[in-house]
DNA sequence: CGCTTCGTTGACGTCTATCAATTCATGTGG
DNA sequence: CCACATGAATTGATAGACGTCAACGAAGCG
């Protein structure tokens, strides 16, 4: 379909190879997906909740949202899913979704049919293995934002918000953590939060005054990066950095890793 | 260790049953497993929150649950594990836990080496084809707890948590999913909700007003189920009931399921 | 029998939601 | 260049849900 790779997919690639090493077959395999770019303006739904799909989203571009629906029609973002992120490796297993997924802001999507990923499992070990890394590391964040949720005051909230999402850009090499663009909207946020968005702003503004963060627009910027995470008890851990991978079980090179990781 | 297939291991292999086919040969290798069983006490930590492990625990009896613990020793019980579950499949991928696992009540546990599962999982592409479908089934349950805790008030976080824990134990072969037993504390409750447990002694006695829940010590009666459902706005879909898993890619039976799911 | 754990109750304080306006930024068309 | 529309951020006043603290009762257990 394309003769080029898309810079989604390098996004991609790069993800993975960030916790799991690839040969470069593998690594030329999941650049050969065959998929389907769009570029979709902010708010769109991209899987509506409930909905049976034969296809995974790839953000390429933008910052994309999971989230469960209530009756009234509030919803609470589960996940964000930022550039290089796939939004939902799990429909493979699961096609039939609970969850929903749409856009927060404007967005470049891949979307790539659930046989073209099935078939590249099947044919490389390492990448299937790679991929269960991914869903891993997927249930890790949503653990950690029960906690946050549940034991935390929204000042907290929303410091381990930023936090989580710097650290997440940063890994991705799209930015640095203490300083980013984090292009939702305060209401967005409060989805996110579990608080309304006159809360968020009031909270924000709180966060302001402490000279925990400086906003331009929805630019971010953090001067103290220690005092901000200890406001949120941010500790990085549950994000499985490299090193949190490293001194595992053989399964990663008996399964199909090329070459262990260096130490 | 062991001549004889310990109950839990049998468990453990239903639990897997219920989403994934099994060949003979694949389910004896699963029974197969050495193990070390161990009887423990309620509110006893099995893994410390950080610890680096080098073994799963699987829930033979009782009920165990992770957790998230903050800075002022407050917890977050993030999920529950009952008879059949293996708490930490996830640990397999990252040994070094941002969790903690504790017994809730008295349970047996039975620790089971990683090298054991990834043994398994290597021999076995349709095992572990069916420890990543648990993986996703505990994202999934994670991503609905998010919405739970971030979206809805006191009464229906208390009433979700009852009929996920009812409809877990009917799918497991426990109790009927209107009358079973709860073994755990209003406390522990609290850390499961984000309450306090004073909130919940009150929410509780609402639930019980309202004629939702009838309880006699730690047995919960439900009369009216569509009624209690209606309040948790409960949709069993997020537990990945083997019918939404029908459908699906072709991986299942591509990457080494022996038969198809009957219909 | 005393000890411990758990469930229950009351009074009070605080965090967050709700509702409604107002300001601000941006873009569009005349 | 201005009038206007639109979405987002901000502000104020008030209400409600939930937390906190402290005490008491019930049940199991050595």
């Amino acid at each position: 379909m394309h003769s080029l790779p898309h810079s989604g997919l390098q996004r991609f690639l790069d993800r993975l190879l960030s916790r799991t090493s690839l040969s470069y077959q593998e690594q030329q395999a999941v650049l050969g997906l065959h998929c389907r770019p769009e570029t979709v303006g902010p708010r769109q739904d991209l899987v509506a909740p409930g909905e049976t799909i034969s296809h995974a989203c790839l953000v390429a571009k933008g910052i994309a949202g999971r989230f469960d629906q209530m009756r009234n029609g509030q919803r609470q973002i589960t996940a964000f899913h930022i550039a290089g992120d796939m939004c939902d490796l799990h429909s493979v297993v699961a096609p039939t979704a609970a969850w929903g997924i749409s856009t927060l802001s404007g967005a470049t999507v891949l979307f790539i049919p659930h046989k073209q990923l099935t078939d590249l499992a099947q044919a490389y070990p390492a990448i299937a293995f790679a991929f269960w890394r991914d869903v891993t590391v997927d249930g890790s964040i949503l653990a950690k934002w029960v906690g946050n949720l549940g034991r935390q005051d929204a000042r907290a909230r929303i410091a381990h918000i930023i936090c989580e999402l710097g650290v997440r850009m940063e890994s991705a090499g799209l930015a640095l953590r203490t300083s980013f663009s984090l292009d939702i909207t305060q209401e967005q946020l409060a989805d996110a939060a579990g608080l309304t968005a006159v809360h968020v702003n009031r909270t924000l503004q709180g966060l302001r005054c402490e000279g925990l963060i400086e906003t331009r627009g929805r630019a971010i910027e953090i001067g103290d990066w220690e005092a901000l995470a200890e406001a949120a008890e941010f500790d990085p851990a549950y994000l499985l950095p490299r090193q949190a991978i490293r001194g595992g079980p053989a399964l990663a090179t008996t399964i199909g890793e090329q070459q262990t990781v260096a130490h």
